[in-house]
DNA sequence: GCAAAAGTGTTGAGCTTACACCCATGA
DNA sequence: TCATGGGTGTAAGCTCAACACTTTTGC
């Protein structure tokens, strides 16, 4: 389950974006689905995760969290399945480098359709848990490149928050994190006065041990 | 993974402890152990949880929710594990019914030792979730009886956030909450003034469901 | 009456929110 | 010079922590 920020077509600003694969055999032939895959015998969750990634999209993620372990009967027809779910963020270059084709297209997060087994429910609250994360931990970083405007990191928050945000309090609070870093350095070619640049200097997300919020 | 209150030796006040088996077979023979068990083909996680919990203690969860998928390639010496790790709270009444016997037997959450396989870490992690969920859900009803008294949350609180609450802040804080609800009865018996009972009226915890929390 | 817990009131500190305002740049 | 987003200041309002105070029981 992976998002990454793109320009919505119309207003061009971004917005969240879901790969998904085709299913070729059955059951849902033809439907889209969630990337994924079996785990073997020699590899973690997390790097089963990361390989299945790679090997149907091609993305390496920023991020990397498990989201749930789904297990309902009935969530295949023709068999028992079991699945840990992880979710990943990937920046912008690296979605903006994967591979689509007809098999493999991304999605806009809040226009979905019918999609195969239960992975609409999976979808919503992986959703609901990115809204949850974004609004206490720092992870909307991950979303973006190695460096930022604050402008920039609101318009992150707003794209999955789904909500306008103050630009003035917003900045304060941003900036009030530890790990924001300025940088000397100004994004030019904009129309108005260029903002100042920054970074995140956390490290990349790991898994159980983030704990730093619920 | 179970927690339970009952009431500490020393002091008498409300204290978190939790029910283990002892290993009887290798790896880890002799050691003591989180419950648990296979899954079988026909039932839900958490049945599995649930049916897990019944055989092994003879408990039965007044909430259940899944705690996290611990799937390390080293976790067992003998063979790979795959965990899908719930954990509960049970009502006191029910605790102290409880079978306990030659292998299987309370601890208090704060006094373990050297567990079986990774328990330890799972405990851990375990207590964190536990502690945030009480800070911001409404979670520690379950477990009280149906009937309490505000300084028994108020206990319930300090044994599990381990510092102690400004009584008279903490009962405004209870009581603004909407699932709880004022009775007509007090407590009697006492040494003092009887305090009002309360009840809460939020559903048993199911499970991905009640995203009222991180 | 006295001790102690139950329960209420009040105040000040700190944080959030809304919004007025200045600054720097491209056109 | 003007429009626009970048960036700063500030006052009102809210929440929360601390603590003084009243009430009701057992002994």
């Amino acid at each position: 389950m992976i998002f990454a920020l793109r320009p919505s077509e119309c207003s061009g600003r971004p917005t969240l974006w879901i790969p998904l694969v085709r299913r070729i055999r059955e059951p849902f032939k033809g439907l889209w689905a969630l990337p994924g895959g079996p785990l073997t015998h020699s590899e973690s969750l997390p790097d089963a995760a990361s390989r299945n990634l790679q090997e149907t999209t091609g993305l390496a993620p920023s991020y990397l969290e498990q989201l749930y372990a789904f297990g309902g009967l009935h969530r295949s027809p023709t068999q028992r399945v079991v699945s840990i779910v992880y979710w990943a963020l990937v920046q912008p270059t690296e979605a903006a480098l994967a591979d689509e084709s007809e098999n493999v297209k991304w999605f806009r997060a809040d226009r979905l359709g019918e999609l195969a087994f239960d992975h609409n429910a999976i979808i919503d609250y992986a959703l609901w848990r990115l809204r949850n994360k974004m609004a206490y931990g720092s992870i909307a970083y991950h979303l973006l490149g190695e460096y930022f405007t604050l402008a920039q990191v609101r318009e992150v928050y707003e794209a999955v928050l789904d909500r306008e945000l103050d630009p003035a309090n917003f900045r304060r609070q941003v900036k009030a994190t530890p790990e924001i870093e300025e940088t000397d350095q100004y994004l030019q070619g904009g129309k108005h006065r260029p903002p100042r640049l920054y970074r995140f200097t956390g490290r990349p997300g790991l898994d159980p041990d983030n704990r730093s919020t619920p």
